[in-house]
RNA sequence: GGGCUUGUGGCCUAGUCAGGAUAUGGCGUCAGCCUCCUAAGCUGAACAUCGGGGGUUCGAAUCCCCCCAAGCCCGCCA
């Protein structure tokens, strides 16, 4: 309903002016719609623009196209307001399963996120490109994209080296029920304090690394174990956050296929190469200074030459290629993007999110400075069960753990993606742990409550007639969640969404206080009914699309 | 030193890309609301030189310039 009428009231708003951008916004509490345009046409027409806009009001009420859109003019502006009857088709429309979905496209989406390098577990900085890529590839679901989602397995870095060598040498055992990752980042810490103390093994390692590069076998074979050792635990805690992968893309494949070598063949071939002991490709045309190396001078690739190869890849093979990665990659990011520009691959769209740090500093796997995604889930999860006990006791131990879980994943997640991404923040134990309004547990608990009026309403007929400004307020909002899936994609910022949703849950915490709906009688209560349906609807898609259950009770 | 990002009440944060109507919410503080659809809720109060200074404009948190502060990056690491 609201992008439609929107791109009508845009039109005729077009038509009315002869101007090409008729400076249409939301209206905030003046209007549904509202435009500015009356300034700009002010200075042309040397009129003042309070007189400019009652004219265009005055036309367009005329217009009987405008059908139930009430307009007028408020000083300079020409707000625009929906009717009863469009109210009505919102909630009609904010009713029907899968409310949100735009039609489809035809493009293939690849969206890469998370990629961490296999060394450990997830710590909470990593999770926070979790959270905002698989929030996006779920946003980009629900607009209607084919998407796959991939991780990208660095599995032949300096630090998978060390691991490799760790649990070759230094004889640490695994601990009676230790998750494989965190056993892994025990080996990893272990194996840098022996290096420090050693710097002999360095080379070492280096041997290790040469040996992967060149396909031996029994060292292929080491980094494979020590990785997929990792790998397990990285994907316990990915499934406990609700996010999913498709596809885990393995770094050392592209050597083994073929297409690293490809990919240097492809690159000689640019002006912009040069070849000495390293081949290396200068970008300073593109604004970087620095040498772009992609080839040691012992004959072995670097992590860019991989990534390059890697891109190459899935540009080949899908029309839009998206990658979610640390401000830290922002460099080498725009030389990875500037460097497939020159060869005329297709050029990914990275999203760049700011840095998470502890109070105490930032973190640091190698010197075990983190605080891992699962102490997190725990810790909150055991808050939650205490909450849940309080408040519903006479709920089975089992019930109480299910609703726990889902409200420490709901913390959680809604806690990294409220944030918009350009912000670095410092992690906050008292914060994530805080259930309160802004919070996931919030918009759970205003969905759980639409589904407990409606499981005590039983059945009723539907009915759409809205007065009160709760009512009013719920319907408006409801109209908009279309156009914020729409925004999300387009911006590729999923705070959108949290942003829309908790904004929802504020309105229906509000019409619940004020407009009693099982109290009330007759066309008020079905319809009120009616629109407790479509907010739970509505709640349900917005928090489907941030990685959030729905709970029916908590 | 150079580049990128950020700077909004005591704390966190929306709005900045597409400049407009009294700057969004929350936490914390203070004062209220459970004989009433789950109080993980609702209401009210206090709290803001939108980092600072210039400029553009009828109009600037938003655009331009300078400065300050914080984070990140500048490896034949990944």
């Amino acid at each position: 309903m609201f992008q439609e009428r929107y791109r009508q009231i845009e039109r005729m708003l077009r038509e009315c002016t002869d101007e090409e951008d008729v400076l249409l916004t939301t209206g905030g509490d003046h209007a549904d719609l509202a435009s500015t345009v009356a300034f700009k046409l002010a200075k042309k027409q040397r009129r003042p623009p309070h007189q400019i806009a009652g004219d265009i009001a005055g036309r367009l009420a005329a217009d009987p196209d405008l059908g139930d859109i009430q307009v007028e003019a408020q000083g300079p502006y020409v707000n625009f307001r929906f009717g009863p009857s469009l109210l009505a088709e919102a909630v009609r429309e904010a009713l029907e399963p899968g409310y949100g979905e735009l039609p489809g496209h035809p493009e293939r989406v690849v969206l890469e996120h998370t990629s961490a390098n296999p060394n450990g577990p997830l710590h909470v900085g990593h999770i926070r490109n979790t959270v905002i890529g698989d929030s996006l590839a779920r946003a980009f679901r629900k607009a209607g994209y084919p998407l796959e989602v991939q991780y990208y397995l660095n599995d032949m870095g300096r630090q998978v080296a060390i691991v490799a060598w760790g649990l070759d040498h230094l004889g640490i055992a695994r601990e009676e029920g230790e998750k494989e990752d965190h056993y892994v980042a025990r080996v990893y810490i272990a194996a840098n304090q022996r290096i420090q103390e050693n710097p002999a093994i360095t080379e070492e390692i280096d041997h290790l690394m040469q040996g992967v590069e060149r396909g031996d076998p029994e060292t292929a074979g080491t980094f494979r174990a020590a990785v997929s050792l990792c790998v397990e635990g990285i994907r316990a805690t990915l499934a406990a956050l609700n996010a999913h992968h498709d596809r885990f893309v393995w770094e050392s494949d592209f050597i083994r296929i073929g297409d690293v070598d490809r990919v240097i063949e492809q690159v000689r071939r640019l002006p912009q190469t040069h070849e000495d002991e390293t081949l290396w490709i200068d970008l300073s045309e593109e604004g970087f200074e620095k040498k772009y190396i992609l080839r040691r001078s012992d004959g072995t690739s670097v992590y860019s030459t991989r990534d390059l190869a890697y891109h190459t890849w899935k540009g080949r093979n899908y029309d839009r290629v998206i990658d979610v990665l640390g401000a830290d990659h922002k460099l080498i990011g725009a030389q990875l993007q500037a460097t497939l520009g020159l060869l005329g691959e297709r050029v990914p769209e990275i999203v760049y999110f700011e840095f998470v740090s502890l109070p105490e500093g930032s973190m640091s796997t190698r010197a075990g400075k983190f605080v891992s995604a699962d102490d997190l889930v725990e810790e909150v999860t055991a808050k939650a069960f205490e909450e849940v006990t309080a408040r519903r006791p006479e709920l089975s131990i089992e019930e109480r753990h299910a609703i726990a879980e889902s409200v420490a994943i709901a913390a959680i997640r809604y806690d990294i993606v409220k944030v918009s991404p350009e912000k670095s923040t410092v992690f906050n134990w008292i914060e994530a742990l805080n259930f309160e309004r802004q919070s996931g547990p919030y918009i759970q608990y205003a969905h759980a409550r639409a589904c407990s009026i409606l499981e005590k309403a039983g059945e009723f007929e539907r009915a759409y007639r809205y007065e009160t400004e709760h009512e009013v307020a719920l319907a408006r909002h409801l109209a908009l969640f279309p156009a914020v899936v729409e925004r999300t994609v387009a911006e590729l910022r999923p705070h959108h969404l949290a942003a829309f949703a908790r904004e929802l849950a504020d309105l229906f915490n509000a019409f619940y206080h004020y407009n009693p709906v099982l109290k009330s009688e007759g066309e008020t209560q079905i319809s009120r009914l009616t629109l407790v349906d479509a907010v739970r609807n509505t709640l349900q898609e917005s928090l489907e699309t941030l990685g959030i259950d729905a709970l029916r009770s908590m």
